[in-house]
DNA sequence: ATGTTTACTGAAAGCGGTTACAAAGCTGAT
DNA sequence: ATCAGCTTTGTAACCGCTTTCAGTAAACAT
């Protein structure tokens, strides 16, 4: 370990050919003889030598990456979405370059200087906490689109360069909420644990819902858990305290399945007959759903969908395409065990 | 967009300085004078210039950039693990390419040759599906390790530039196993849902374990889950289909909190009564713990301390220290409520 | 006034590739 | 034999930055 690295120079030399016959050789570029093709082959394989992907880029000014930037990697549904984004990149002939950026806006910035910096060809934006709910402060993602195109995913802002692919979040909790308040079911609690872009559509999809079903609603009956999203406990506790603080709730529709999972338990150990004396909708029908019993109801937003189509525009951005800058997936309510709804 | 990207050319100019004090400024080198200094910052400021990276990196011979290499990045756990090494890297002004293999190993190889193009200053292995039971298959890993430092998580491979960190797998199912027994219960099922190398540890351990407390193990009491770690249907269908085929337990060990989930569900289906009537110990102490009533008895093998403690390894092999090649931490088992284990 | 430091700054080489352009080697037609 | 036209190969410029080395200017000492 840790001799010099091998370089074109010393495939060239050891094949007793130029550098330039090499590198055609290497891209697979016409017009190379097969015999030379042969020889520079081997000294290829005798060496080991894998080109420096550096000098390539500087050449070429690309890198074939695409920076993927997520606040936390390790929340279910946005791991899956980098699972997806990471395949199908790959397929297309791409690497990803990960970002955590947790959810300070100056970490976010500092991570976009360091992708263009590192030249990727685009950057996806997973999730819709960079999205501010005061346009000014999304200026950091069109700076950004100045440089490169940008894709985001389950959020939206207007800009030349940037293209949404996301899920109609406030049609499908619209419908949800509906849906329950039809089959019977009006004391309602709102619950969510971000207030991120698509978490705003998802509450004002409550609110609307409400509103047209003609059922008044307060605003203790909207809570936000501040809280990390494992925090099974804290969410159980926060429902405690709602009932504690005077409102009496038969059902339940929360941002994420595992609300919508401590929504389940808190029933449950409230001797609530699930479904029919109490109602839980969650959201993402994520493998959490599964994993009580009655399995809960939740909207499934077509994660794999979603990601699929926005690699799809952003390679076609990449190749020069015309592609369109808003792309909206409705949702689907996957029915299972903590609902009976009306039928349609 | 797109107009030609500014260089330090143009900063040079704009700033009447050559490109070498600009440089200077950038790597906020010594020996600038404050004005020029200044001067400089303005151009930079104003053009909103970015260093192009590949160009530093090509002289540099290094571009701050760790490849992470995993089978599956939405698997809970290795998410985690890949969450805690992103974090831990950006720290140490790291970045990390992220490759998801997937299980085959020619896609593994072709993984590694492209991070070594991208000249990745190190390689991390996250998760035991790297290693095979037979050596000659992890040639692959030895052979990446001659260019540049590999560090494995959760699995051992001898080799000069090669560092291990691990938890105890072994060790903490076997005294899982041990302790279950002591406390009365020994029909116990093991089920596991991968091959890899903890896996294997993790077998062993509960095979060792049984013999050690002379029980008697038939192989129909082992079961592999050979299908996705989130199909907690598949999963309990697998357990009744033990049951069927004449093997009685009354207690499972799995390898994956996700099976004992499932495991749960299970025996609270066939009216067990958890702990004590039937018993479940998990693996990961993962939040699916506390997804169920009970809450799941779990191995918890430290995910965050092993991650923050490879990192440092990769950092201190990176600035030329002597490192240990092997570090391995004892997991814990958590009590929770379903088991209810004679204390020590 | 002159010599010596010290503090900055610039010119140019080099990192490892790609590629435009030129040159050389073949082919077949004249 | 000669030449046009093709294929194959080589030369050298260039991508954007870091860094060594040399040079200039200012500051200080003599």
């Amino acid at each position: 370990m840790k001799e010099r690295t091998v370089t074109i120079y010393d495939i060239s030399e050891k094949a007793g050919v130029s550098i330039a016959t090499v590198s055609r050789v290497l891209n697979n570029s016409s017009n190379v003889s097969d015999n030379t093709r042969k020889k520079v082959m081997a000294a290829i394989k005798e060496t080991g030598y894998t080109p420096n992907a550096f000098a390539r880029g500087l050449g070429l000014n690309t890198m074939k990456t695409i920076g993927i930037l997520t606040a936390d990697s390790s929340d279910l549904y946005l791991a899956k979405a980098i699972y997806y984004f990471e395949e199908e990149l790959r397929a297309n002939g791409y690497d990803s370059l990960l970002c955590c950026t947790g959810y300070e806006l100056k970490d976010k910035k500092a991570a976009i200087d360091l992708l263009i910096s590192k030249k990727v060809d685009g950057i996806i934006f997973v999730g819709s906490h960079f999205v501010y709910p005061d346009a000014a402060d999304n200026k950091y993602i069109i700076n950004a689109s100045e440089k490169v195109p940008v894709m985001l995913l389950n959020a939206e802002v207007e800009g030349d360069n940037i293209y949404c692919v996301s899920s109609d979040d406030h049609d499908s909790v619209y419908r949800a909420t509906r849906k329950l308040v039809e089959s019977g079911f009006k004391d309602i609690l709102y619950v969510y644990n971000s207030t991120s872009y698509s978490a705003r559509r998802k509450e004002s999809g409550f609110r609307d819902a409400m509103k047209d079903a003609g059922v008044d609603i307060s605003n203790t009956q909207l809570r936000y858990f501040n809280g990390s999203n494992e925090d099974v406990h804290g969410m159980s506790a926060m429902l405690e305290d709602v009932e504690a603080s005077g409102f009496k709730f038969n059902a339940v529709v929360a941002s994420d399945d595992t609300l919508a999972l401590s929504a389940v338990k808190y029933a449950q150990s409230k001797g609530y007959n699930i479904p029919d004396d109490f109602s839980v909708i969650g959201y993402n029908n994520s493998m959490l759903t599964a994993c009580c019993d009655p399995e809960i109801t939740s909207i499934d937003n077509k994660v794999e969908t979603l990601c699929k189509h926005l690699t799809s525009i952003l390679m076609g951005v990449l190749s020069g395409e015309e592609m369109p800058r808003k792309t909206v997936f409705k949702g689907e309510i996957v029915e299972k065990g903590t609902t009976s709804l009306k039928k349609d």
